[in-house]
RNA sequence: GGGGGAAUGUCCCGAGCGGCAAAGGGGGCGGACUGUAAAUCCGCUGCGUAAGCUUCGUAGGUUCGAGUCCUACUUCCCCCA
């Protein structure tokens, strides 16, 4: 096609969302008309979405601020049941229904900073495919569904083909989940008028799927666009952090962790992700990408800023970078910094520092035979000073003017302990 | 139904004559160098502030001593029917 005319898909040309679409034409016209519903779903699989998911919000996000269309976002109470087999060589482990619906009660949350809700034309709605899929009778579903589907097809898609070739068991529940799929793009189809459905570039397949399914139903036009899978310039796939994903929700990742995340991003990386993971102008991010060498760290924290600010709002944002500048640049003492309240009596009896590291209190470390070896690595500070025997031990005497410890763990992470 | 093979350090792959806390990778973490980057180099990578304790699919057995030998069971793979 000529260049797109919606805003919507030049916004997400120019920032590069875009990996793979179907009917480019057809979705930029809806998109110009504001008639470009879309829906993306969302795994119950864990207690929080993290920056796996965070493309495909910002889309939505796109979605709804360039006027294109009703953003939906679908919990997949029901499709968990089932487990998607794409992208795993093993056979997810079988949720209950309660965890379920205890992740998704979680995982709703983080929705709220980057879409509008309501009842309005373009307002956001949140769906759920539990409200359907488990009302389906099996007879019917296979006689109107099901005969719509060639297995011989089925097996030539990825998610089943690998696990076949590789002699790895696929059960019949996961080999229905695309089934699944793809009747609920139909489904909101019919409640919302949906028309288009975004994920990650591994679920084009099932995506595609349902258009398929639609066409057969006679179901008006549907649209595909996927948005590609984030690696890191040096290849990693990302979202990981020293301590595990790097979650949304603020109560399993702190915000200033997550700023931290992003203040940590590869040079080469800089540039994509203020186009992808902010909101910021597009002039504005080639002016901060033109900045070379040790310049380059303005634009990262400008970039970690404004990422944490569309997720946690721009006074915990504020708050984040201002911690890390007094802890990095002026190598002083951030009273912000995570803090771990322990008894005063502890320290009075002066608590060691391996169990102070430990997982009992600073949890900086897992195990205090962690925290041995990371001192004869010397990994470990106590008020910024090296830690150099095993068998310190913490007193009162070591506590600064503001009656804190502050543990350090390697270069960037600190804890304080504060005795109450 | 019959025959053969395999399960190893709770991230993954993977060696392991009866003396093993168990080779080697990958990944991860720390240190050095830098810019809280990448690349590179060095170190660490079961638990325990000591003594020591607990690991090799599960349960028994042989032995001074078992990841290693024997028996049963579980799971997976291959061949035959």
């Amino acid at each position: 096609m000529s260049s797109p005319k919606s805003d919507f898909l030049r916004t997400l040309t120019e920032r590069g969302f875009i990996h793979q679409t179907s009917d480019l034409d057809g979705i930029d016209a809806a998109a110009k008309e504001g008639r470009l519903t879309t829906y993306v779903g969302y795994d119950c699989t864990g207690p929080s979405l993290h920056i796996g998911h965070l493309l495909s919000i910002i889309m939505l996000h796109w979605l709804q601020a360039t006027e294109a269309g009703k953003p939906i976002a679908l919990m997949g109470g029901g499709t968990t049941r089932i487990g998607d087999p794409s992208g795993r060589d093993s056979t997810r482990q079988i949720l209950t229904t309660e965890k379920i619906e205890e992740n998704k009660n979680s995982i709703k949350t983080a929705f709220n900073r980057f879409l509008t809700f309501g009842n309005g034309k373009l307002d956001a709605v949140m769906s759920d495919n539990a409200e359907w899929l488990p009302h389906l009778n099996y007879i019917d579903f296979l006689r109107d569904i099901g005969r719509h589907f060639s297995v011989n097809r089925m097996l030539s898609f990825d998610s089943v083909k690998l696990r076949l070739e590789r002699d790895q068991e696929l059960s019949f529940l996961e080999f229905n989940y695309m089934l699944l799929q793809a009747y609920d793009f139909v489904e909101l189809n019919k409640r919302y008028g949906c028309v288009m459905q975004m994920g990650g570039s591994d679920q084009w397949g099932n995506i595609v799927n349902g258009i398929d399914l639609g066409r057969r139903l006679g179901t008006p036009q549907l649209y595909a666009l996927t948005c590609p899978l984030m690696m890191t310039a040096s290849g990693q796939k990302m979202g990981k952090t020293a301590n595990g994903a790097v979650w949304l929700n603020g109560d399993l990742l702190a915000p200033y962790d997550y700023w931290q995340f992003w203040r940590n991003t590869e040079d080469a990386d800089v540039e994509r992700f203020l186009k992808l993971f902010t909101y910021l102008p597009m002039d504005e991010i080639a002016k901060l990408a033109a900045l070379g060498g040790a310049e380059i760290n303005e634009a990262k924290k400008i970039l970690a800023t404004e990422a944490t600010a569309i997720l946690h709002g721009r006074e915990a944002a504020e708050l984040a970078a201002e911690t890390a500048r007094v802890t990095f640049e002026q190598g002083e003492l951030a009273e912000s910094l995570p803090t771990v309240e322990i008894s005063a009596a502890l320290i009075d009896a002066g608590l060691g520092v391996l169990t102070a590291f430990g997982p009992e209190y600073a949890k900086l470390l897992p195990s205090t035979s962690e925290a041995r070896r990371q001192i004869k690595s010397g990994g470990l500070r106590v008020n910024d000073k090296t830690v150099t025997d095993e068998r310190g031990v913490l007193r009162v005497a070591d506590l600064t003017a503001e009656g804190v410890v502050k543990l350090s763990f390697g270069k960037k992470r600190h804890v304080l302990l504060r005795p109450v």
